[in-house]
DNA sequence: CTGAAAGCGCTTACAG
DNA sequence: CTGAAAGCGCTTACAG
């Protein structure tokens, strides 16, 4: 191979690997290497443009400081920032990242669980899907290993993990309070339905739910679909909406990344006449798109009640969770809850 | 240890370790193992899921089946989809992939680059940052290593490697020209200035120069800059805007990226009145990111042009011109750069 | 059909 | 202050 190796260097230097070894990994105080023998490998290194071979290192020293960020479906919002903002993070702390995508699949998020043991990553963020059955065998592992995983986001029941994620349950409750404080009754909850039902659609209905009973307001919700069109994405937004009984006097979107289909089916509807009030959690602390969000419904809807969340202590938060479990290896500490909080706003 | 190792499987079958090997990576039948000592070495890793150490294999071996993805900035539209198609399809092909941010900063993308020493990676799609100098070293010495890399829709000038990305020049003279078709003259070209210009932005400008002097009309190009405000992307486009001698008849903006920045603005300036053209490029193959710029520009422009890339098949691309080097190491093939169409819209 | 052995490029006690 | 040596968990000629 071309690269320049230990063995090289030392050849060069007249010394031993061992000594390279310890020079370059900083190590060269506490064995008491000579500064001119430094200094000669030292400048050989920087002359050859050395760079480790991390397979042969993580071998032997069992880490590799490379983090697996493992999450359902990447182009989403959410997700989008929660990967960059991690692996921003992670940087500074001397640690590399790497997506796995689960594309919403049990089978998937099990393999990419079973890479624990491929020896590649230090630990794992996981948002998980919610559907335990299947992986309950890989999660048990890794705990009985005491392999380092923390939860974003979205957790798998009866697992214990840390979980890191926005307070979604008092989010929605709060929002849905909010709303009700305005006068509305007829409160819409519009919700995904299908497999990809996880733990966070699940905390943010029960919120909604909760708001309405606690205000003696019947609860409304109706489910949407994926539908296979042109884009991979279409709802079936438009159809639920022409099935509606009566116009909702506000609709709670239970997730902003179908906003734009939202709009789109809303415009199109015979409600768009009469304006109703729209609400949605999002996720947009750092890109333009709740500047997008805010153009389109202001366009198109009179108000919107949003509630961000902040992706990017999530993501520091999570971080630091990790690398305490990894860096510790303390194994049985307490597992905790930790919620970010969020903030809401009208437009 | 808590995992399986071949060592552990040999013991419990009975076996040399060699053979354990042999079996796990289908190499059993030009080995002629014979077929019960196949069955209860199966029999035993599946019951103890064993996972090989990707480390340990990698080493010996000399390929990890992972693709690094070298971009500036991940949460780009563009680059978000890039990223998911460039995963999805290398899974197919047995390959997994890992972003590494250069953040727009040339340090930065060196020490990315210097990683394809490391044993990590068995090649990299590489968009690249322009301003060449201080990694050409680098790149050099990728190129005498032979190390496998393609650019993906950014490349480094002067560096001799497969391209593949939409034809920008064509997509920006194109759009130009049919925007002159309408009879427009004073065509605006808005631009991102500064250190981030690179190979597409340049290529964009080109080709709406080239339109313009094709059709005797002056060129007309204004940068904006990106300002360091609450949301970590603000720009100055308010202030570009008002300062432009004249209201522009078409509006070119190089990156869909800041459309809805643009739309802010022009909903703020004196020109809003009357409704100029829009007209961007843009790459939303498949989130609903299309559908939202859509909604936005009909809301509050009249018209736009729009030119889509396909992203999609760029990736598909990109990863087969990889892997071909990869598998083939034919070294010194011709250098090619492919073009992937685009096509453009009314709305 | 199967096994003993070398070696990938590092790290790290241990001996001096 | 420095070196010889074992070993991380695999793969792969080679010998039989």
């Amino acid at each position: 191979m071309a690269g320049t190796s230990l063995k090289k260097i030392a050849a060069e230097a007249g010394v031993s690997v061992t000594v390279v070894s310890l020079v370059l990994n900083n190590k060269a105080t506490e064995a008491r290497i000579a500064k001119d023998t430094q200094q000669r490998i030292l400048a050989i290194a920087k002359r050859e443009n050395y760079v480790p071979n991390r397979l042969a290192s993580a071998l032997k020293s069992k880490h590799t400081k490379i983090l697996a960020i493992v999450v359902p479906f990447t182009p989403v919002g959410f997700f989008v920032e929660l990967i960059y903002h991690i692996e921003q993070y992670a940087i500074t702390k001397g640690y590399q990242a790497m997506v796995i995508n689960t594309f919403n699949d049990e089978k998937k998020e099990q393999e990419s669980l079973s890479l624990y043991r491929s020896g590649l990553f230090d630990g794992m963020f996981i948002a998980s899907l919610n559907k335990t059955s299947s992986r309950m065998g890989v999660y048990q592992a890794m705990e009985k290993a005491s392999f380092p995983f923390v939860f974003v986001d979205r957790y798998a029941e009866g697992i214990k993990a840390d979980i890191i994620s926005s307070d979604h349950f008092k989010a929605s409750y709060d929002m849905t309070t909010k709303m009700i404080g305005t006068g509305k009754q007829n409160i819409l909850l519009l919700n995904r339905s299908g497999q990809a039902v996880n733990s966070t659609a699940k905390l943010r209905e029960d919120g909604y739910i909760a708001a309405m009973k606690d205000h003696t307001l019947e609860p409304w919700i109706q489910s949407f679909i994926l539908t296979s069109g042109e884009s991979e994405h279409d709802t079936n937004l438009a159809e639920v909406l022409k099935s509606l009984p009566q116009k909702p006097e506000a609709i709670f979107l239970h997730s902003g990344f179908y906003m734009p289909h939202l709009i789109k089916a809303y415009g199109e509807s015979s409600f768009r006449e009469s304006k109703s009030e729209f609400m949605t959690v999002d996720n947009f602390s750092f890109t333009q798109d709740l500047i997008v969000q805010k153009n389109l419904l202001e366009h198109v809807v009179g108000h919107f009640l949003i509630t961000v969340q902040d992706i990017r202590q999530i993501a520091k938060i999570a971080c630091d969770t990790l690398l305490a479990h990894i860096e510790d290896k303390d194994g049985s500490a307490e597992h905790k809850t930790i919620h970010v909080p969020t903030y809401s706003f009208w437009g």
